[in-house]
DNA sequence: CGCTTTCATCGCCATGTGCCGATGATAGGT
DNA sequence: ACCTATCATCGGCACATGGCGATGAAAGCG
């Protein structure tokens, strides 16, 4: 929440930018809720009584970690009625990290199935 | 450091076991200095004293972020004389995952480049 | 115009996190 | 045997984080 990252001025500030924005990114993934949000999402459109509901959680709480993701540029809504449609941003290119992500578990030991719909290792190419 | 799930037992919990494990692994790359111990191990084996002159950091602190990225099953450790030489596991799959972020991190606005040596997507195929 | 639903935000609290210095263990070097 | 270098672990300290309920603003519905 307190990382942000969003102009480019020396040459090794690059970087170190670049760092920060790549750890807040990752910082997006790393909580089962979130990750759980971003499932969920990747299904298609989804209003936040809707995920308080699947994930059993506070309505604020769901909130706030909308709030994370879209800090972090993965998601973003869509004002519908007096509801807010949350909808991933890439949805393609975020299959894409977490299939990475899932291959490297493979590796480390835990079997795991992070894409809800798409299996393991397809769909590659589109971006967005 | 207090996240861990390596087992599997209903067909759900597996699911939920799943996405402890990738907020495990996502955690070990939410953080700038675990980030950069990263990228520098992907260039080599690299000793704990050599990674505090790279980072700026207190010993104790590097040897803890080492720790927890071997909670993660990222990086292990071969003693070599009294110091200890710590290497990525799974050096081309790593990379691949901070490919990936790359390129969303493109999408999200930020021109980022995290992969040390190597350009944004190459080197597919070996696992380690 | 009221009532309800949905949501973002705020305050609060318990816990986790990152950082450090200090300590003790291990292993080379003299 | 002694000293030095390297490292993992511990205790402590700020601060961030995740969770909740409560509050207030929009926006449908009667």
């Amino acid at each position: 929440m307190a990382m942000k990252a969003t102009d480019a001025a020396a040459p090794d500030r690059e970087v170190a930018d670049g760092l920060t924005a790549a750890a807040c990114l990752f910082h997006g993934f790393s909580d089962t809720s979130r990750l759980s949000i971003v499932r969920h999402l990747a299904l298609g459109e989804h209003r936040v009584v809707d995920l308080t509901a699947h994930l059993g959680l506070a309505q604020s709480t769901v909130s706030q970690h909308l709030a994370c993701l879209k800090d972090c540029g993965l998601v973003s809504s869509r004002p519908e009625g007096r509801a807010s449609m949350w909808s991933l941003n890439h949805p393609a290119t975020v299959m894409d990290l977490l299939a990475a992500a899932e291959r490297l578990l493979a590796l480390t030991g835990d079997a795991v199935t992070l894409c809800p719909t798409y299996g393991a290792g397809s769909l590659h190419g589109g971006t967005s």
